[in-house]
DNA sequence: CCATTTTAGTTTCGTTTGAAACTGTTGCAA
DNA sequence: TTGCAACAGTTTCAAACGAAACTAAAATGG
């Protein structure tokens, strides 16, 4: 991170001749980075995932949320699971075919299905589970016991305030002083 | 029998039951976790460049690797962002439409285009920039500066191992001793 | 040289995605 | 009641994606 302690916002990082904008270099550009990073462990999962049992990363996640046997509703794994509706409904549909989920109709309200892992998934998620956190313990190797709670505390920050911003009106790009050479 | 020192890979969070599985919350897995920073964050940012733009994600990184008013080839520029080339082969088609960017055949070497950003895209850059650092900025605001500056440390090692973690074969789910009731 | 392999980039094809429209159900209110 | 808004979930459609096949241009090497 640039030490931009002093001016206000978007504090020039490089030292080069005045009318010159602040500069932006990707590999330094959280987004980007974030971006990167979890795709690169996304992507080595579901390859993991898809190999081994033939899943998509939706579909683990709902075997993850519903692998205590508990029993929800589409809407309640997609707030669970911070997908939209769409892709659960899809991810659904694909466990149904392969008989990893079961479907029932609620009684008292017709229009919420519950939904239950079959044994057939709860196996993937006794298998998968160990697999997973194998995995993350991995690439938490990487890090000293103080920096693990570090990034605990990190990610829960960044995201809280990442969700703010969402709703918020745009960041109207401040109107540098456009040195104006 | 020894005292079965459980441990290994794998410990168990949870303080349930013994027979029972190590305990994954989905929200505090670490690939979960920064797929939905990443996701939250990178969708504000797109839907920002796109109101404010009409450029995509893909167009943006290109014209951030560009904005310098270096040229180079779609290769180098896949290396640069991250993307592969298909997706910069396609971004660039789209910008060659919308005049974002010229696009002329290398001399010693007709296989390698060299691209540069046209006037309109060196534009699009001076205001982007901004915006980008004041998102990225008003993110970071959340941490103190010492976090900041270990969120930079975090973000590099997770990223050198899980490259690391990518190539090499599968972590084969250590195979817990099943504590067995 | 000509044949083969490698490299740069594009195209194709099947899948995935997300937004918006749609279907069916429930709750509310005149 | 019936009429309408809100809700749960699905479908549709167009864009985006990735892997693999493809085209064209160097580089290699017999």
């Amino acid at each position: 991170m640039p030490p931009a302690r002093r001016s206000r916002k978007a504090s020039a990082t490089s030292t080069s001749s005045p009318a010159e904008l602040p500069a932006l270099h990707l590999t330094r550009f959280l987004p980007y980075r974030l971006s990167v990073l979890a795709n690169t462990v996304s992507h080595t999962l579901a390859k993991l995932y898809e190999k081994r049992f033939g899943i998509t990363i939706p579909e683990w996640r709902i075997i993850a949320i519903l692998g205590s046997g508990e029993t929800m509703s589409a809407g309640e794994i997609a707030q669970r699971t911070a997908m939209d509706k769409v892709q659960v409904s899809r991810a659904i549909s694909r466990m149904l075919e392969s008989a990893l989920i079961l479907r029932e109709s609620g009684d008292t309200d017709r229009r919420k299905a519950l939904l239950t892992l079959t044994p057939k998934a709860l196996a993937i998620y006794a298998e998968i589970v160990p697999m997973a956190l194998t995995y993350q313990e991995e690439v938490t190797d990487a890090l000293s016991i103080d920096e693990r709670g570090q990034l605990d505390t990190l990610l829960s920050k960044l995201q809280a305030r990442a969700d703010q911003l969402v709703t918020r009106p745009a960041p109207v790009a401040v109107q540098t002083e456009q040195a104006e050479g």
